[in-house]
DNA sequence: CGGAATTGCTTGCGATGACAACTATTGTAG
DNA sequence: CTACAATAGTTGTCATCGCAAGCAATTCCG
């Protein structure tokens, strides 16, 4: 709760209006896209949280991965994954596996339950991202969102591991 | 925990690869982003929660606001607003006033020092989404970014106003 | 006018997730 | 080979937030 320590001040450019307007509309869309998106997910038990779960997992040969990995690629801390594999776990949807090669490490393994719900429920996603997203723009916006974000995700990744 | 009743399957038209691509990246860099601005007020003892509490507050005439509208704009639950009301007021940014015009309505107004704070904080907050956002993309990519999400944010509306 | 529905906010409770501390395993020096 | 450091995961504790319930004030109608 104690602040930190705060940097100087520094004579920073402002956002112009299209620049403001931007990030202004990114940042409603993206809180508004966050609540629909559960909608679109919630009548099969799941949260979004939930389901990108089950699609990193799928998407990974033999459905498995390590706790940790799966933790990095979800921005989740360590506890936090932990706690929600407990909730799949329970639903029967993911197991924990030991690794043979690294006894500290546990799998994430996506059960045939899991890959079946996943199944049933990834085109009502996609048909929730189509509606509020993608199908709202042109496909030159789309495709000039596509390149916009990929330089700003690897602007991010680059900070990040600055960071370390 | 119950799932709801799930719908019947539809026959859904999946994501072509620059769609795949632009709402993968979408998402990455929002969860990226989401992590990196609260660096960027944290040193002043503000969560990014906080912090749109202090700027829509700030954008208001005398900087006061109902409690349920700015509940909408940040599209918090009442009781959400309330508590994080509660650290703000403990933090002596911001204050509570009860309403002439209607004794249900409580005020969040904006304190002197809640304002200065915001004035501490913001050209930092704004370097933020310059480094990472902003100055990512050309000026046309930004343009187009405004009004993509203008369209999509409207949609994102519309559909909220229709579940109602 | 007066009771019923509505609105605005708060509180109890449960779910989620972060941080720090802890255990267990692996890697690295000396 | 042994100590020390680093890594992987879990657990305790705490903060945040949503839902349902509750209370107070207002509005709607008959």
């Amino acid at each position: 709760m104690a602040p930190e320590r705060r940097p100087a001040t520094t004579a920073s450019r402002w956002l112009d209006p299209v620049e403001a307007t931007a990030w202004r509309n990114f940042i409603d869309s993206t809180n508004a896209l966050q609540h629909v998106l559960e909608e679109d997910v919630s009548p099969f038990g799941l949260t979004m949280g939930d389901y990108e779960v089950l699609v990193r997992l799928s998407e990974r040969p033999e459905r498995r991965q390590r706790m940790c990995d799966l933790a990095g690629e979800l921005r989740l801390s360590p506890s936090g994954l932990t706690r929600r594999l407990d909730g799949l776990v329970r639903s029967g949807l993911v197991s924990r596996e030991p690794s043979n090669d690294d006894r500290r490490v546990m799998l994430a393994v996506l059960t045939d339950a899991g890959y079946d719900l996943l199944v049933e429920a990834a085109p009502h996603h996609v048909d929730g991202v189509r509606k509020h997203f993608i199908d709202r723009m042109t496909p030159a916006e789309v495709a000039a969102l596509a390149t916009a974000f990929e330089k700003i995700r690897r602007g991010l990744i680059e900070h990040q591991e600055q960071q370390q």
